[in-house]
DNA sequence: TTACCCGGCAAACATACGTTTGAAACATAT
DNA sequence: ATATGTTTCAAACGTATGTTTGCCGGGTAA
């Protein structure tokens, strides 16, 4: 309980970087410890598991994350005003962008911890972030759910996990794409110039299929 | 050159349904081979190493579907048509649905691999991919450029990109979400359906953000 | 028949992994 | 100073992995 020594963090350090380079089974708790310069048998110790040490380093993006996002629906409850959709997507995305990272380069870290979480097996972590976070979630579904009324929920539950793939793989696989884009292009994008582009193209897909129905 | 004993064939069908089910790193050899009903030494007889064979899952999907769009882009080369943005991704779709697929489950498998090349680490899967199918996607790109030419091609890059990113993500993880979707909605999807909503999402997205820019 | 090559098989090989152990080093409080 | 609880460390354990090895069977051609 007192001041850490700092080798749980350094751990968590190492760990949420190479889980995001290389997936959760293809990084071993060797070369976590090792690099984090550290002793192998301090992950067991600290965190009882490889498994935990996982769960460890999503709860450490994660729940201020949502108490984050909590909170701000509590203020939009409060409210009178009709939030609106580009609004709320704003909202989320500025939450992510400023909850943590005093480095850009950590949002991205952040998604890309997201989609492996959905694509890698790991069924343990996808029962964990359901128990621990899917309240949240749901809530905020319900939220936009209010802001677009025109969409029937159903319709409007498919777009939204269309516009969350849009968000994760982009985001999980930025820095190869900002660099296609430079080699390609010339031109060199910063995280909230992805960004600037990821949320119009959500908004819009959202809005699109009136037509279709 | 003779005829298959079909040991080849059925490892390839059983790490084409394991590979998408854990991933790469997570299915062993021993589990491919002993739910194939072959020999563990099989695998490095007929292919020489695990990454070959996962080479050759992927080329069993991705050579018909890219030759069979090669040659509707001939076609479409010679036409006096505009093809039309909605229509080529139609295009692209309905080949994806077709080229393979004797059963529709198999359509979701083809896009969880792909989703799975993306994010799990195997740098040799990336590579081999570039090499193999890059030409057919950047010219898919360019027509799509020539489709969209009031997008500048730079924010299309980026749009197709999350375009592709949500059909990837929505479409692999489609079992969980179709059974999200009957549970909560007490609708049950077929591959079809969620097709129809995943593709006016991404030709609204594409279409999106001409206010911004 | 004989010789030959290809596909299949059980067994072994070397390595890498997550985890456990027991002792040493450290800090803190009595 | 002594005792107590916590953290670190090197070493080992058991297991699972990808790969390799010889050997056997059955076709085919001379």
């Amino acid at each position: 309980m007192a001041a850490q020594t700092g080798t749980v963090q350094r751990i968590l350090d190492t760990a949420e970087v190479l889980f995001a380079e290389k997936g959760f089974a293809e990084t071993s708790l060797r070369a976590i410890t090792s690099k984090a310069g550290v002793n192998l048998a301090a992950v067991n110790y600290h965190f009882g598991s490889k498994e935990a040490l996982i769960q460890a380093v999503f709860e450490r993006f994660l729940t201020p994350f949502c108490t984050a996002l909590d909170a701000r629906m509590d203020e939009l409850a409060e409210a009178d005003e009709a939030p609106g959709l580009d609004r709320l997507l704003a909202l989320v995305s500025g939450l992510a962008l400023t909850s943590q990272a005093k480095e850009t380069h950590r949002i991205a870290l952040f998604f890309r911890l997201c989609g492996l979480a959905y694509t890698q097996a790991q069924g343990h972590l996808r029962r964990y972030l359901r128990e621990q976070y899917g309240a949240v979630f749901k809530r905020f579904l319900r939220v936009l759910n209010a802001a677009a009324p025109d969409v029937p929920p159903m319709e409007l539950f498919w777009r939204i996990h269309f516009g969350l793939g849009a968000a994760v793989f982009a985001l999980s696989s930025m820095d190869s794409l900002r660099a296609i884009c430079k080699s390609d292009f010339g031109v060199e994008l910063g995280v909230a110039d992805v960004n600037q582009r990821l949320l119009p193209f959500i908004v819009g897909g959202i809005r699109s299929g009136d037509a279709a129905s």
